[in-house]
Formats: structure tokens, C-alpha cells, sequence
DNA sequence: TATTTGACCAAGA
DNA sequence: ATCTTGGCCAAAT
């Protein structure tokens, strides 16, 4: 049977899909709730996310409220937050603070 | 096995 | 607010 453990990046994933509609998490934050500081490894495991709609890795944003990156390109990230109620300014989500999910 | 690569972070200037 | 520096860690090469 299968004993296999969950790969680091599924972990992640499967922890992004809890993000509702309208609110943020942050590279950190998912970090934390992993119980790990390997940041830079969460942005590789989004850049690298293989269920594009399935998770909404573009609900995941820096630690200091700016952007980060995107797969699609950041224009696409900016207009599917917006879509979902979340402004941003010049590369960085306004009062990002009040937006951000508690895991 | 060893090295390189980043959608990061915190602190300092 | 911006920019630089050193640190960090899993996955890919």
C-alpha cells in the first residue's frame, strides 16, 4: 500500500487550497505552517505548480505586501486578485495586512 | 554525490 | 519608500 510521505511541494499545495476567494497568504506564512523557513523553496514549488486552477498560488504574495512572482506572468496575477477584491498599487497589495488568511 | 537555482526574508544604509 | 547584503532550504541539474 502506499506509504509514501507527501513531496515538500505538496505539502505546500495542499495547504494553498485553504486560502478562500479574497484573501492572501504570504511565502512566510505557509512556511510557518509547515513548520519550515525554506521561503525560497515555496516560491520554486508555486513557480513549479502543476494544478494550475486548482490551487490559487496567485493568493500567495511577499511578506512585506508586494507582489512576488508569478508563472503567468504578473499581469495575470494582478487581474485575478483584483478580481477577487484585492487592489493593488504599483507592485504592492494594498492594506495587505487585513487580507491576509489565517491558516 | 555536489553544485546551482530561485515567485523569499530580515536587517542595514 | 528603495536598494543591497547575507542567510536560508528543497528541488532540479
Amino acid at each position: 500500500m502506499s506509504k509514501e510521505r507527501l513531496s515538500f511541494d505538496q505539502r505546500c499545495y495542499s495547504l494553498l487550497v485553504k486560502v478562500p476567494r479574497g484573501k492572501v497568504t504570504t511565502y512566510k506564512a505557509i512556511g510557518k505552517a509547515l513548520g519550515t523557513k525554506a521561503y525560497r523553496a515555496i516560491g520554486q514549488a508555486m513557480k513549479r505548480n502543476p494544478h494550475a486552477p486548482k490551487v490559487p498560488c496567485h493568493r500567495v504574495i511577499r511578506s512585506d505586501g508586494s507582489l512576488g512572482g508569478y508563472a503567468g506572468g504578473l499581469t495575470k496575477k494582478i487581474s485575478l486578485l483584483q478580481r477577487e477584491g484585492i487592489s493593488t498599487r504599483r507592485g504592492m497589495v494594498e492594506n495587505f495586512k487585513s487580507k491576509l488568511f489565517e491558516f
